[in-house]
DNA sequence: GCAAAAGTGTTCCGGCTACACCCATGA
DNA sequence: TCATGGGTGTAGCCGGAACACTTTTGC
């Protein structure tokens, strides 16, 4: 999957793709980010947008899940984390309506003009753990703060912008603002990518309790070194725990 | 649309369907009902599965929204409904698994082999509003309560599950109850919806209260008649103040 | 008159919110 | 020593849950 071309494979299916919105959450800056890949230049015209998801079209034989995985590690070299499907976009004109995307797909597509359909998938990793390479069609992969995105690709920002507010109505539902986060974070951590995500302030000693209450946290013997402040607690989350509890009770919102 | 063949049309894309779950509450029967559509006998071969949700392939120029509304009129004559995106589904074999879905295709499309990707939609109507008629290439649309719908065709049946565990949740999360009765109803006609959709019993003096208090309800002059029983107030649904609510108060749960 | 659902209040409890100070650490 | 975030307790309030009887109507 290295060549640029790998759209003439005969198993790909020309008009269905899928793009991955990735977030990560970066700990020094306190930003929720976004993996996305940029272009290769090509001699032939100038990009007004370089910035694209990772995405490409899916193979015969495979289901989206499979190819979600698929395009994401061949984009980005990112693997082992897990993708929800988000939605899927359509528009006729998705792919015609900028001409840079319509002149780049006839760089990488044998059939550039076809009306392709698109399955979102969206996750939540650790920033850090991933370190993007580029690949295939990509010139590189990185990780972009969310609020600096520039307009993207095709229908791209319309996709992101779902993504994020999918995720927002997660995280307030569901206890996932761990999997943004090392495995070990204070509850400090863990109020940053909660009050940065959702664009909201909150009581420390509130939320703390709050957390805890759940008991989905293990306290370890452990804590932060080399803070210019009384070093905290580390944490892990519980999945066997949660999974367990998310059974019987219901809500898990914030 | 009504030849069995349409699917010899030029402009429908022919990998790419959409599929409508539209669910109606029986207040009769106290039964929350599906929107079928049951296939046409061929005389070639003898069905196992005779019934399907109403779906199609989509058309090279319409959004997926315009599709779903196309496809369900024109299998059911329904219309002027409100459908929303579930998801996608694609399984590679979801149209082979089973030699009657493979037949069927052949009897209806040029291409029956080719793989079939389909996006799903889901409404809430009032039953007694929308009598669906069938066309096209379904012999007869009707109702029929989600609890004894048998196997359906190709991965229907997964679709159904999926769409029903989203309205259970979207149940939970906002008043969209009102969408499954007729314009003006009863009290305890919205608590039945409830009971019956998320398989509880409520508490008839809190569920009142708690849909009082979300200050959403209309009380009307009227009453209803000719029940054997204390004649109940009507209510109908203020979808003004409603809108209104929503931005400010996040949290319409039961 | 009887069956069937409508309509109505109160108490208890748990969780949410608001709020302020001292502590440990590295620079 | 100072700046920075860590860590802690309480009181008031609100909403949810549990709970039983009288009323109206059609048959």
């Amino acid at each position: 999957m290295t060549d640029a071309f790998e759209g003439k494979e005969l198993d790909l299916v020309q008009n269905i793709s899928v793009d991955c919105v990735v977030f990560g959450f970066d700990l020094n800056a306190l930003e929720l980010n976004v993996l996305l890949i940029e272009r290769k230049k090509n001699p032939d015209y100038e990009y007004e947008d370089f910035f694209a998801l990772p995405g490409n079209l899916i193979r015969q034989s495979e289901t989206f899940d499979q190819s979600a995985i698929r395009v994401l590690k061949e984009l980005t070299s990112i693997q082992d984390i897990f993708l929800e499907q988000l939605m899927a976009f359509g528009n006729p004109n998705r792919t015609y309506l900028k001409e840079n995307d319509r002149k780049w797909l006839q760089t990488i597509r044998p059939q550039p003009d076809e009306r392709v359909v698109t399955i979102a998938y969206y996750s939540l990793i650790n920033l850090e753990k991933y370190k993007p390479t580029a690949s295939s069609f990509a010139k590189k992969a990185i990780w972009m703060p969310v609020k600096d995105v520039p307009e993207l690709a095709f229908d791209h920002s319309q996709i992101l912008n779902k993504a994020f507010e999918a995720l927002k109505l997660k995280l307030r539902t569901e206890p996932v603002g761990f999997n943004l986060l090392p495995r070990k974070f204070t509850l400090g951590q863990l109020q940053s990518v909660y009050e940065t995500i959702l664009g909201i302030e909150l009581d420390k000693r509130n939320f703390r309790r709050k957390m805890l209450n759940k008991d989905i946290l293990i306290q370890l013997d452990e804590k932060q070194k080399g803070v210019a402040h009384k070093s905290p607690y580390l944490y892990k989350f519980d999945q066997a725990k949660y999974e367990a509890l998310r059974d019987q009770k219901f809500d898990f919102s914030l």
